[in-house]
RNA sequence: GGAGAGGUGGCAGAGUGGUCGAAUGCGGCGGUCUCGAAAACCGUUAUCCUCGCAAGGGGAUCAUAGGUUCGAAUCCUAUCCUCUCCGCCA
């Protein structure tokens, strides 16, 4: 969430970014309920001034001795007073909170201006895209063939979406997933997290996925008797590794800190049936090794290029051709301020997937 | 699931209704001493909000949320978390 100072001091700039990516918020109204609120929070702290200089001088009284009813009558009222004040900021801090949590962050100025898809940029390319001299088979039905993964067995025990691997195919999950973490730590330099793959609801508030994306979430009830959506299963690792950190300072002899983890991914995809669903291109549960970095806001945007940088290095050493795309503006996700997407070629569809 | 103990500043740890944002120690920072360092000594050292150009003023914060009270770290209620023991454990 931006804080509510930024945009008190920069609601054009928050406005611009708002627009350019496709969300409409009422700021005016944002920053007439957040004077109010502080308009009203004056008056209720000088009252507790007075307060609380008048209950040091009751205490100074009593020990002499001295009568305190009126003081005290006087006081009765001033609390009630400051209770009623403290009401309405409340409810005022409430309408602030939900109109704020509903603005996204805002993107970069390098970032290209785009109602959708189709202001991405194409930044950088790698490799050769295979050539085949015969019809070649797609991961589905090389799968199948080979018996490496099966969305039968997945649909049985669980659902459609839920891929159950077997033999070199699990194996195949596995070693990907030692071989990234390995790579990340050893010549990157991050640290492993091993982390819960359910969080509760502040951590999904805390990355942005709460509370634009809650439908697509697989939500939990915390106790036997509870209501669902107090736990939810992660949509990726960015929400329980970048809460790591939700509510703290890091020093700044600390950053950057650099994180990289293994998690089971869980995502409903609602309405998203029909759309590139064949095999594993868009399943309920995946895996997938994130990086985290938390850096100084001056050096962000350079960081955020090595660590691209140290995304390709895994796509480089299994030699798979892709590209680097620069998304525009509309087709970023809601906490994103700038967003590079790695896409590798794929020979059978004939198309750039993005991984 | 049951029983108990506990959650206070960066850390340890006092504080059980009133000049308590909080003793003391450690750590940090500055200084004295020293060629330099250590030790010792002296001083200093929480965060957030808000008003102000600033100096500075005010408010809030002792796990969280309510309550009692003129006044709450302190009393009451609920919740969360940590630790110890017992039980259960596909």
């Amino acid at each position: 969430m931006l804080d509510i100072r930024f945009i008190r001091e920069n609601p054009d700039q928050v406005a611009k970014g708002l627009s350019a990516k496709g969300i409409s918020v009422d700021i005016q109204t944002l920053l007439d309920l957040d004077l109010e609120k502080r308009t009203l929070l004056k008056q209720s702290e000088e009252l507790k001034a007075k307060r609380n200089s008048a209950s040091d001088n009751i205490a100074r009284l009593k020990k002499q001795g001295h009568p305190t009813d009126v003081i005290i009558a006087e006081m009765k009222s001033a609390s009630q007073k400051i209770a009623d004040f403290d009401a309405k900021v409340g409810e005022l801090s409430e309408k602030i909170e939900k109109i704020a949590i509903s603005i996204p962050n805002l993107p970069l100025s390098d970032v290209p201006v785009s109602k959708g898809a189709e202001g991405n940029k194409v930044i950088r390319t790698w490799g050769e895209p295979r050539k085949f001299g015969f019809k070649i088979k797609d991961h589905l039905e090389l799968a199948v063939k080979l018996g490496l993964f099966s969305m039968e067995k997945g649909s049985k025990i669980t659902g459609a979406g839920f891929p159950v691997y077997f033999g070199a195919g699990a194996k195949l999950e596995r070693a990907l997933i030692s071989f990234m973490i390995d790579l990340h730590v050893k010549k990157h330099g991050y640290t492993e997290v091993w982390a819960p793959a359910i969080v509760n609801r502040a951590s999904m508030r805390g990355t942005g996925q709460i509370p634009k994306m809650e439908e697509d979430m697989y939500a939990l009830a915390a106790g036997e008797s509870e209501e669902k959506g107090a736990y939810f299963l992660i949509p990726t690792a960015e929400v329980p590794i970048t809460n790591l950190m939700r509510d703290e300072t890091i020093e700044e002899k600390d950053l950057p800190v650099k994180y990289t983890g293994y998690t089971p991914c869980f995502r409903k995809e609602a309405g998203s049936y029909g759309k590139d669903t064949r095999g594993l291109s868009r399943v309920h549960q995946f895996d997938k090794v994130e990086m985290v970095k938390f850096v100084k806001p001056e050096g962000s945007e350079k960081e955020l290029e090595s660590l691209v940088k140290d995304a390709e290095d895994v796509l480089q050493a299994l030699e798979l051709p892709y590209r680097v795309v620069l998304l525009g503006s509309g087709d970023m996700s809601f906490a994103a301020a700038k967003c590079f997407d790695l896409e590798v070629w794929a020979p059978a569809t004939e198309k750039w997937f993005e991984v």
